[in-house]
DNA sequence: CCCACTGTACTGTGTGTTTTAATACGGTCA
DNA sequence: TGACCGTATTAAAACACACAGTACAGTGGG
């Protein structure tokens, strides 16, 4: 489900929140679904539950998951507000295009790159 | 010339890497031009010159700038491989397209963005 | 030639983050 | 009641970051 590299550089937790962030986006995990518990997800990666619990954390202030006391963790539905996330994703885009537009990349390259990546219908 | 900001999580010798890649990317470096020295740069900003030389080691391997032994550091000219840091950068642009998304972000509004960060020209 | 500058390399040390470990507590539900 | 859930806390090991000090080789002006 989540695959870990010890050898990558980023933080295990840092690895957990991607991986599950992707794993949303993706729709293999929809609206309210249950994600697996801490313990259980720390015994199957092999690595202690308390770096499953931040990862967790994290993604609930992100307003990825939410949890319901005494029952578990689920993935967030629709209403959702992602504001902040948003916020600091569009930062980033901003940064990025800046240095690649600096790098020679033309901008009708990254626009066939953003129709390819949101299949290309309208909106 | 380059502000540090200690409070922030992010490493010194990144902070250092962000910010000459942002006067390069934004010309205020021009090609050939010599950037501080290590040791100079160590002292204005009254941190560790192996932090700056570590920033500068990094800066090399994306290509950004280069050394002449005995005599400096410069920022690379015109005819440079940006290959990796550049194949970085379009992944690093794919993962958050493919995240704004998910977060109802419009592709309209990604492409307005882009035309404004690059001039709104034609390349 | 000398000296002051350049980048580079290495060892050691202190500090903070990351991760682990071992418990403990309260909520849910069959 | 017991087995599962998330959460919290404390302590210690492991690691990255930054600093300190020293050393060496190349460059170029006086």
């Amino acid at each position: 489900m989540i695959q870990l590299n010890y050898r990558d550089s980023k933080p295990i937790y840092e690895q957990i929140k991607d991986g599950f962030r992707k794993l949303i986006i993706s729709n293999t995990f929809l609206a309210d679904e249950k994600l697996p518990s801490v313990r259980e997800l720390a015994s199957s990666l092999a690595i202690n539950p308390n770096t499953i619990q931040r990862a967790y954390r994290d993604l609930e202030g992100e307003g990825y998951i939410y949890t319901v006391p005494g029952k578990g963790t689920f993935v967030a539905g629709d209403g959702e507000t992602y504001d902040a996330r948003q916020h600091e994703l569009l930062e980033e885009f901003d940064e990025i295009v800046e240095e690649l537009y600096f790098l020679s990349v033309k901008k009708k390259d990254l626009l066939e790159r953003i129709d390819i990546l949101t299949g290309g219908g309208e909106t």
